[in-house]
DNA sequence: AATGAATGAGAGTTCATTCAT
DNA sequence: TATGAATGAACTCTCATTCAT
């Protein structure tokens, strides 16, 4: 009967399969940051990306497949080790200084921190995946660094103490931050930058032989 | 026929209602916990505390009951503040120990955890008590606590350097064991041990004058 | 322990049984009345006659119980037959008066409308109380009602027409008026002493002979 | 085993939504004049559709949503005002005719009585959706009535007398039947019939000149 | 006779998922 | 590929009813 095209209704999103898929894990992300993983239903994700609710299921087969298919992509990050540029003879102060941007940068920025979050809240969904992630990539990056942090302490370009003996204890004062945003949810910038600031001059006072 | 009946189900204990309702709170913790408060059921909640799923009706009116009456029970905790003692003539040393003794059996605790655990997952829902919370509670005692230490520093009992300027730098590698503890759910006790170790090790070489 | 007695709980009444059953059954017909039956709860019932929800079963074995007993009382009122007296020579104006004066004074009593209500909301549960109440009861009063018109009528005591000869018609706007009120909730008494007045003049009219 | 399968239930039967919210609302009509609102449940009035209970959610957003739509649907009814054909000269004995046959028609239909019996029985719930009627389509329709009535008898087109008076007194018979109805439920028609002979005699003898 | 704790059987509602189009 | 209608399982909450005191 040709029903007429005046459309209200959005018509039919053709697009490209990758560009979906993307969409929808952005989306899910969103949703699932928000109040974690049961609270998330298909619909909004779905919506959120464009899509009709049953659309997602062209795409994955069910909601805890996108769930970790998410996961997977963000717990594949590459960490960079900055440290290793003391070897190279990058002098100490500037080296924590880019260790410090970087990291605040990089933890305290909402996709981290939704992990995080993600990580937390939904811990015996996430518990596989995280375990295998902290074996097979955590573990073994810190690993690394400690090492590196070893040599260097060794050839005397780092102070030997209880830090970098221990060398996560560097990070800690970061991670204090990233549960403080965590529960907090609007945390003052300015707080922050005094933290970071405290920081810094922490491990200037620590690592510099 | 004629499975023996040494009853597995004892039909309607009653209780004191003091009684159940330490239960269901004790209960509701375990519950919430797992996987935060969307993925609790009463049903389960009660069953662990039990009872049928309607006697829960008959203690708490709704679920979003328990999960508050739980809140405020958890919020509501005398924290201790171990530096005041330095004023009085206790060794650094002494107090240090005490402080990380004390901190880590705290914050590592199952309770803590999970407490931390539901103000993470369950954000959104918590946020107006934890924002009550951090306001009245925590706040001021991180200031009192400030305020000691200025004072410590000041008179000579503590040295001046960025972890004394800006205190909370020193309780974070612990927030970092609890992430952990929180993420990892299994910790390996040894590493927490080491970690307490470089912590207190750290923390005399920092304050220490 | 001699808990002391300092009672904000109200002490457990004790009283005569019957009395009881009569609050109860009072109590019954506000609640039943109210929304129906099914809206009704024990418990609303049992608290409005001064008793805890298990206090009730101490009288009534059950809901319906209480539902048939109230039904039973109800219906089982004696209807005065005021058409009787024009035999006895009270004069026809008279008569009409009483009827009118009685009859809206039951029907539109907050009990009456109560009645009528709870036997079309409740159909189906009332259903065979009320047949046989229509078979026992209210179809015999009307029959010699009938009658007795009908003997007047013949001895010219009244006059001959369709309201006569089918002297429900007489009631009818009475009804009217009941069901006004059933659905109206609030009428305005002023509306219903005009259609009273009009309902009089109406049997002046077409009652005298 | 080997159960045939003549399909006796034929899975997932699609329909148009207006087909399918048709369908409904005539379900809904049904289990809610049976027993009154609380009575009837989402399932029953989705069964009663051909479909499951969920699939009611995707037509209406709840129970109270239907009952709405279905008074909505109800209320809103063309009355026709027949008196009003006296004044181009139609004889009043027609006019009579086609009233008492379209009243009785009209408020005798099973949806007429339902509606009735709805707005009875749920009172407190229809009460406003009835008071609304009452004062919009009613009322008015009451008033315009009686202007006519009351031109007819300027007009010496009708008699003067408490019933053209005050006419709703020409409907209250009816309204008697009706009541009957309700609370018999299977009225018997040649019952029926005959009051309506009589009530029709008696609008003859009181409103013809 | 009376209570409050306890229970089982639903009721309304939501949601991940499937199916017909 | 995409949709909206449809479903079943689960969840929160209510309520008539029972039991221990």
């Amino acid at each position: 009967m040709g029903h007429d095209d005046r459309g209200q209704t959005p018509r039919r999103q053709r697009m490209a399969p990758e560009m979906r898929v993307t969409r929808l894990l952005d989306a899910a992300l969103v949703e699932f940051s928000a109040n974690g993983y049961m609270a998330a239903t298909v619909e909004a994700i779905a919506r959120r990306a464009g899509l009709s609710k049953s659309g997602f299921y062209a795409h994955f087969p069910s909601k805890e497949a996108v769930f970790e298919a998410l996961l997977g992509n963000l717990l594949m990050p590459r960490f960079r080790n900055p440290w290793q540029a003391l070897e190279d003879g990058v002098p100490v102060r500037e080296v924590i200084d880019g260790f410090i941007d970087n990291a605040y940068e990089q933890l305290l920025s909402p996709t981290a921190i939704t992990l995080l979050k993600v990580m937390i809240a939904d811990n015996k969904r996430v518990a596989p995946l995280s375990q295998r992630w902290e074996r097979s990539v955590l573990g073994p990056y810190l690993r690394v660094q400690q090492d590196v942090i070893d040599r260097c302490v060794a050839r005397g370009l780092l102070r030997r103490n209880p830090m970098t003996e221990r060398f996560t204890m560097a990070i800690s004062p970061l991670i204090y931050m990233a549960i403080r945003a965590m529960v907090l949810e609007n945390a003052d910038p300015d707080e922050v930058a005094r933290h970071r600031e405290s920081h810094r001059q922490l491990l200037y006072l620590l690592l510099e032989p």
